[in-house]
DNA sequence: AATGAATGAGGATTCATTCAT
DNA sequence: TATGAATGAATCCTCATTCAT
């Protein structure tokens, strides 16, 4: 019976998510120590540990996650819209933190072939949907096309994350445009 | 006191940031230690620290190093053709290295004010004379439309530092296409 | 409150007991864990310490229990032959944890001087017997002829604990021979 | 040129080793910390781990010395002198921490597999030798004895490791009369 | 100029023990 | 009685940096 509730077992091991993933967002994966963690969420270290096998283990899990949260667009019939709402998102001042742990995991994935397998999972599937959809759609390479959207969605993101005062709005409908010109049979239907 | 040339000096300075940027492009700036770049470029830890205070000075210098050698770019007549070339040298397997740096600069941006003060100030003029020279190019917002081409040239140098395996040149033909479809005016001069 | 009958007290007692020996023969009584005993025990880290203070109590314990069943011999009148079986049963393969667990308490004596006394009193008291018994048995000096028959004991223990495949009856018989031509007198009656 | 001489490495070396033996001659291998030889050898931590490469490493090195420093007896042509030399030796005051610690080593030899290499390695030459020479010299099993002689050590060892009054001389003295009386023809030439 | 030995604070992780349930 | 979640000091080890040579 001390044994607690199974919500109560998530709830803590979402609060040393949530809050190392704020200090992965502020200081880095290798400048965050366990220390930082364990202050910013006020759980001890030995507690730490048993959620987590250590902190390869818990970056892992961040990835894991926060591929998990943006699963959605990409994949939905009204693709085109989909992409426009993902970009309209990094807007957000909300997802901050999101951004800049995004560009962390985009670097860690360099040095650990688990992240990027993480990573890559989360990007080649959306991807070939996309290049799938376009198929059809327009005369240019469908696979180049849609490694084009998501560079641009890719960058738009880092630059946010850069400098918050860029202008997401701005940006979108630029997007938007090109996106009409390329793909002028769809506009009608698949723009928002 | 046997004091050395000049020139001595620089290329031992060379040198060490050389090893450097082979460190930190496999392992990231926080997973590198001292003693790999001392290893790595077979220099004393002594001597390193004669040329630089220490390590966050090396970082500053590798990465101003790696911005002075991206400047000229965006910044000639031949606007479109340098964009399309800076592009195309994305899929230079010799500048692999540079790429994966690269993008652990972008992540160490977000810790370091001093270095997104360098990448800003690296990218943001670029951009600035992009916009102005698309003005009167298309009667799309000329800020976001070279937001949009960094952030494309951005999202490539990613998903190429990720997987080497991507057609570049598919990619770079897509862009020219798009390109062509947004400022058809400009084709006939300034595409190569 | 449940109160337990006594038998399942002492049952609940031996069990962490046992699943201690265990975890102590294996690694040593300061890479054995809490954690350790708990897993091999099946009984929760609380409850352990319900029936030991902490970890030196329980070492204690196990010290106190192992010297427990290893009184008898050099007691009895059948000296000698005591002392022989006693050499035979080292040889018992359902033993082998109970040497590996002597050789770590004979370790442990040089730290503690409570386990000193343990181990002493559980030796000086049997060594006293017999150089009694020896008195008039043999003309060489009773308590230094005790010495070396405890000496061929403990060393035996150790080379068995870390060779199980000693030739234990053929050790056993060379020190049944020795002991006859140094007490001839008692061979006839003593020797098993 | 600042690398320093062979012999001042060999010496750093040595006064770490020489601290240790102090320490896990005092608390054991898994009692005493790092911090406890660091303090004792008045050496700092960091280079510690110059010399070795972690405290297993170091552990080995102590094995590897202690038994190098122990090979002589039992080899030489006066096999009988030796051995009672070696006894004797035992009861050298100024070897307490000598004792201790191979009690120490004895216990680590049934955790680790390459703790009981090197102790057999030590062990088992000299036995066999031991053994050799004993072929002719007795009617006994020459295996079994040379097992029997080395449990006397063995347990001489423990005895006066606990407990530093141990009558030495006396010992020696019974051990000396036992081997006159197996070994009647060796008497006039080998004993010392 | 150049070396690499030396430092010690800081890093990740484990552990004996306690306590709310 | 019994559980196992929770603690935080202690452990092993690494690292950026300094300095005698």
């Amino acid at each position: 019976m001390p044994k607690v509730s199974d919500a109560h077992l998530a709830a803590r091991r979402d609060q040393i998510l949530a809050a190392a993933a704020r200090c992965f967002a502020r200081d880095g994966f290798h400048r965050t120590s366990m220390q930082d963690i364990v202050r910013e969420s006020g759980i001890s270290a030995g507690l730490v540990y048993r959620y987590f096998a250590g902190k390869d283990d818990m970056i892992v899990a961040i990835v894991t996650e926060w591929h998990d949260q943006r699963r959605a667009p990409f994949r939905a019939d009204d693709l085109i819209g989909n992409y426009l709402g993902l970009l309209r998102s990094i807007g957000d001042p909300g997802r901050r933190d999101d951004l800049r742990l995004g560009v962390q995991v985009w670097a860690e994935a360099l040095r650990s072939s688990q992240i990027l397998d993480l990573v890559r999972s989360g990007a080649d599937g959306p991807r070939a949907d996309a290049a799938r959809a376009l198929h059809g759609m327009t005369d240019l390479d469908p696979d180049a096309l849609a490694r084009v959207f998501v560079a641009i969605y890719q960058g738009l993101v880092l630059q946010t994350a850069w400098d918050e005062t860029v202008d997401n709005a701005a940006v979108v409908d630029a997007v938007a445009a090109i996106v009409a010109r390329l793909l002028p049979d769809s506009a009608g239907e698949e723009l928002q």
